[in-house]
DNA sequence: TTATTATTGAGAATGCGTCTCATTATATAT
DNA sequence: ATATATAATGAGACGCATTCTCAATAATAA
């Protein structure tokens, strides 16, 4: 069993639920994608194996994906709510391109550590956070200029 | 009539679109609160006030309000999309609370400058950004631990 | 194996947001 | 002022993502 497996496995035996072969079989495909994924495609993925898992049983999982660290809900781009997997990745944030919706993900120490001033001069205790840029990827942009936009 | 609604006359003039009576009453009822307001607060609110504005009317003003740049949307808390009252603001961050919903602004101008860094090294041209850092609040805080959680 | 309890799928129900369309209001030109 | 053109409104239907209900089923521990 590979390590996002166990690890689901484990949290869900902290809290005395039940590893079914639903929840294996979403925690499966959801780390065979490399990307973001919405429910939809999830369940559609799911269907073309052959595996049928119900919409609900989908809704339902998810929670305890994003409670047990494995995944993130991602930036609201366009108008579905998107997951990220995040097991065993650094964190990153995201620019994200309004035209064409790529995402570039990147991270940098200093504005980490920025933020960690900022809470402690606030007496906050920060839990996670979320920086999204939104604009025009190079490509877009260039495009956009092309046009006399 | 004070600037925000003048502000707002303009904008739709230079579009083209009317300046109702509706309009006027939904953008003075929203300039007239201090915070974060969702769709259903206002509503209620114009009602209170005996301003009956359909919310069919409030949904289709709220793009050009946005548009405009005299409103934006601010993160996604809980689960319903909520606006915030950015006229004559300065753009700033937030620290939200996730035990009482407290929501802290700040400004880093640190931050904002390596913002623009990274968006330089990868050729991406930003029109906005948010950045939410999600934790607990000095009084959740404390209380948390009283409560030896 | 049995008992206990969580989980599942189907489909109904919810709720936010959008759309349709007939009626009304606004802005502009006369 | 009045007429004209066009945008805007409200009511309610609609669409869609998500949640809920409930009876049947599967997973775990004794």
């Amino acid at each position: 069993m590979i390590a996002v497996e166990q690890k689901f496995e484990e949290f869900l035996k902290s809290k005395e639920l039940k590893y079914t072969s639903e929840r294996k079989l979403i925690i499966k495909t959801i780390f065979s994608f490399n990307k973001h994924f919405d429910i939809e495609e999830l369940f559609e993925r799911l269907r073309k194996q052959g595996n049928y898992v119900s919409r609900a049983t989908i809704y339902r999982t998810i929670p305890l994906l994003l409670q047990s660290g494995l995944i993130t809900e991602a930036l609201h781009c366009q108008d579905k709510t998107s997951y990220e997997n995040i097991f065993n990745k650094k964190h990153h944030d995201h620019l994200v391109c309004v035209r064409c919706g790529k995402i570039i993900e990147f991270y940098n120490e200093k504005i980490e550590k920025l933020q960690e001033e900022v809470c402690r001069q606030h007496n906050f205790v920060p839990i996670e956070h979320r920086l999204g840029i939104k604009g025009y990827c190079e490509d877009c942009y260039k495009k956009m200029k092309k046009e006399g936009k």
